[in-house]
DNA sequence: TCTGGCACTCGTGTGCGCAGAGTGCCAGGG
DNA sequence: CCCTGGCACTCTGCGCACACGAGTGCCAGA
């Protein structure tokens, strides 16, 4: 009896999966007669359609109106994610043309901007890559430079490649031994230490200083710790965009929200952060928090040099998506920009 | 006898006006009798009919089909702008939100990010803002970091705020007196100058060092040179796509083309070089060179900080744009534009 | 438990006719 | 000589009816 009811299960899990891949490939709702010419189940289409109406009781398909083939809903695509799909790997000629195109980037603006561009080729979507963040990366070199008598440029150098810089309106003339002194001891506490981290090892220098030097050497510290902290140079780029045309019937209500979204940073942002860091995240349609965002899917992952991920990297496009390919389109780029990222 | 020629060319013209005007405000084909309900011509619509006829004869305006109303075409669009329009002065209430607007920006990334969608808000269209050329800009000052004992941070910075850095591979070890030298000749030399006149003042500098340290000093000028030249530096910023879906009817092919183009940075750069410096360009439909805006049309303009342009902004909009208040957005935002960066 | 058959539903495509907007042309008036 | 009112003509868009076909749900039988 027990086995009896699994093969149920089972078949229905296959015909759930036969209606997603099949949606997926013609965007048409997909009747009992057409899935059991397409996949070999086995089954007539009468038994079929009493799956179907079993998994439109279960909430995971629907149909648009009655006499029309049935379409997966966001719980039907999320089951299919999580338990009837494997990611796609790439096949290995795929592989090296993203190996051959992210090698000729030449510094990190480079990098990312090759990274976006040929995700959302991969996946013919829009991809959205976020700039290695200061926040997981640390200091490679702080570089102090007197601009005039009372102005100081501060420069930030990490090691992702990232530069930040700052101009500083200093109390008082500054002498450049002092400027030297303060280079050569921030650097000796702050090199190779991350970034949040810094502020803390920082926060006796004052003190070390002749009182007189001291409100100038706040004064750099203040503006450092400014640089340091600024969430809102957490920057991304994005791609693809022109691939949204391919999206509906239903053109304008659909694309216009999704290009609102894709301009306010902060929502990429949010988006981006919703990823639970390295494993790969899949939010089907309504489970994304932005609302003109309800009928895409967003597929994200980490992605860093070495073995944390410092960044995130991602595809948006409708929840009538390739989940297999996209998922692995987006893996292969994380790790190839991750290697490129620990080699520079 | 030639007085009244000229009062039926220039009811003609009021006509084309008055067509244009229409068309901008409702998007559809303008007929006779609507034109003189709407506009005072004085003139009853069969004269208005004549005028239209030898109107079409000579190009400015077309008809869809038999029987439907006119519309502008190109040519008419042109006639418009360089005879018939006034570019409209933005009102009072407006330059004090455009003040307001950019003058909360922090740095040159800022100012950019928030011209552009100022200019997006302003014209509901798509606006482009060029960061200031390299090739236009001065020397501020030139950085030489060591980071490792053959390794050379050169960090550019120049007047308009931008800041580019460049590893260098030196061919042995880079004694730190070397360094301070060439860092202080170097600005000696550069700091003030435009950037494309800087390799020619570096050119002796070589012959002034010790034999032995002669090859780290040209690899370091090469080094800079490069960055100086690097023309593909030229980078560029965009908002308002989402205003393309107030485009048209005939939505994904109109649309498409334009989205394909706006992601070539190498088309939009084209796209403002176009523009003849100072003076404000108006390129309407097929005048663009790009064949997928040929249904749009740009309005572009240099701006500077001080006297001279360093880099130019515009808009990108149907060619059935309001262009008088497009135009008068664009200007005021640039001449903004240019006095806060030469404030900064 | 699966299958084949049957009646039913409902969206889509097609053909037709009509109304409305707009034109071109012509003859007459200032 | 130019403007005007009138008239016939030509389109497009829309509403409507209708038939078609895809797809379903259910039921009886294997």
């Amino acid at each position: 009896m027990a086995g009896e009811v699994r093969q149920l299960d089972d078949r229905k899990l296959a015909v759930l999966r036969a209606i997603v891949q099949d949606y997926v490939g013609t965007e048409e709702p997909v009747g009992s007669k057409a899935l059991v010419d397409r996949h070999n189940l086995g089954v007539s289409p009468a038994t079929v359609r009493n799956d179907m109406a079993a998994l439109e009781e279960e909430g995971y398909i629907h149909q648009p109106h009655t006499s029309a083939g049935r379409i997966p809903t966001d719980k039907g695509y999320r089951l299919f994610v999580d338990k009837l799909a494997e990611v796609k790997p790439m096949s290995a000629p795929e592989r090296r043309a993203i190996r051959h195109f992210l090698d000729g980037a030449v510094d990190l603006d480079d990098v990312v901007a090759r990274t976006v561009r040929l995700l959302a080729q991969l996946t013919r979507q829009v991809a959205v890559v976020q700039y290695p963040s200061l926040t997981r990366s640390t200091v490679r070199h702080i570089e102090l430079v007197a601009l005039a008598p009372a102005k100081v440029m501060l420069v930030l150098i990490t090691n992702t490649g990232r530069v930040e810089q700052r101009m500083v309106d200093c109390p008082g003339t500054v002498g450049e031994t002092v400027l030297a002194d303060l280079r050569a001891r921030i650097n000796a506490r702050a090199a190779g230490q991350r970034l949040p981290d810094v502020p803390g090892l920082l926060e006796e220098l004052p003190a070390t200083f002749e009182q007189i030097d001291r409100p100038t050497v706040s004064t750099v510290l203040v503006t450092l710790f400014e640089a340091l902290a600024e969430q809102s140079e957490e920057r991304i780029m994005l791609a693809g965009t022109a691939n949204l045309t391919r999206l509906g019937h239903d053109f304008p209500l659909t694309i216009q929200p999704v290009l609102e979204a894709l301009e306010e940073q902060v929502v990429l942002l949010r988006l981006l952060g919703e990823t639970t860091d390295a494993a790969m995240t899949v939010r089907i349609g309504r489970e994304n928090a932005y609302e003109g965002l309800n009928s895409t899917s967003v597929v994200s992952v980490g992605y860093g040099s070495g073995d944390e991920s410092v960044a995130k990297l991602g595809v948006i496009g409708p929840t009538r998506m390739d989940y297999p390919g996209t998922m692995g389109a987006v893996r292969a780029v994380a790790r190839y920009v991750g290697q490129i990222l620990a080699e520079s």
